[in-house]
DNA sequence: CCCTTTTCACCTAGGTGGTAAGAT
DNA sequence: ATCTTACCACCTAGGTGAAAAGGG
């Protein structure tokens, strides 16, 4: 009934106001972003290993991830990023939904929330479901915890029922080819499917 | 409303007595079931390759499987099996939910429904949610459509909300190793998997 | 003796950055 | 000159039956 779809103080449904999430491996994450972390892009679509945990209860819903545009197009000049001007015209943003949606609450926080199915393209005529976005431009993926309404007029309370989450350390610059070598580097380091390009000794 | 809800006169749910379902690879399942089909069954369990196609429009609801056993000990003697007397008793049989469950019936309809993540096991105390065997003896995969009914009380309906579906071409063995050597022969020349195995010049 | 378990080489499938060639 | 593409060797991850060892 309608007096269970009550409003928290946020202005959000009860079912999703009190969800919280962390962010996981979050020492990594910073450790690239002090260095600026890039993602590539390409045409066919690679991953990202993005990777969050909910602490969602009780929710029956859906969680999904965008990535947001920062509006400014960028270069890489001795050894630093640079606005160069505005950012390209962006195709309308796509939508990731997680794999397992829509699953409960207690469903999700029974494991942590792994984005790695998704991946990012520079195809604007990509039709594999993939992430489009502009090479040389900034991203800060978000994402959103979403109640699945019942009503049937649920498009009125839309706004109510989801509830957000970004993390800073976690923007990154898309990018065809990696720019800056550390970052290569970190990579190569922290991807085990780029172990074969380690040569120093491995800690155990 | 409940009148929407009523009965075809199968005595089923109308959400699901319409539901069709076709075997998909049934020639090759033919060709496995002349020889009498053997399935391994391991401590860490293996995988079947079963596939299905539903035809399915319109119901939100999941699609399991289940492996009923035939009342029957089996053993292999010079070449073929014989009955070798009462089944041995089984732990309460297992279900396999389809990974995708739940879905509307036009996102099953989509693609063809493949078991190929159920895994079979011999290991009676197993908690990684495969199904149960009893080594030597036979069974009857069987799967059901199942409409998830929203009413309180769906429990007393739902005997009219599932429509199941049974291949006898899909019938087999469980093993732990292979009793019949052309059994071995057709595994080897059908799996890709075991591609390593094959020796005569391939087909294009 | 019959059946099960373990380990193995050999595959499929797909995620890495490197590299050189291509595009603008 | 800068950015993109296509292909590659090298990994991870995991599905095959063979073979030998183990158990009752």
């Amino acid at each position: 009934g309608w007096a269970s779809e009550g409003l928290g103080s946020s202005g959000k449904n009860r079912r999703v106001c009190h969800a919280a999430a962390r962010l996981e491996m979050g020492s990594l994450w910073e450790e690239f972003n002090r260095l600026g972390t890039e993602m590539i892009v390409t045409k066919a679509g690679r991953d990202t290993g993005e990777d969050g945990t909910t602490e969602m209860l009780g929710v029956r819903g859906r969680i999904l991830a965008v990535l947001s545009p920062l509006p400014c197009r960028y270069a890489f000049h001795s050894s630093s990023w640079l606005a160069a001007g505005r950012a390209d015209p962006a195709a309308p943003g796509r939508v990731h939904f997680h794999p397992d949606s829509p699953a409960k609450g207690a469903q999700w926080m029974r494991q942590i929330v792994s984005f790695d199915k998704l991946k990012l393209t520079n195809n604007l005529l990509d039709d594999n479901g993939h992430i489009i976005l502009n090479s040389m431009h900034r991203y800060q993926p978000r994402f959103h915890v979403v109640f699945v309404d019942p009503r049937r007029d649920s498009e009125r309370f839309a706004h109510q029922n989801f509830k957000s989450f970004s993390f800073p350390e976690t923007q990154f610059m898309a990018v065809t080819a990696y720019q800056n070598h550390r970052i290569t580097q970190l990579k190569i380091a922290s991807n085990p499917f780029a172990k074969g390009f380690r040569d120093g000794d491995p800690e155990p």
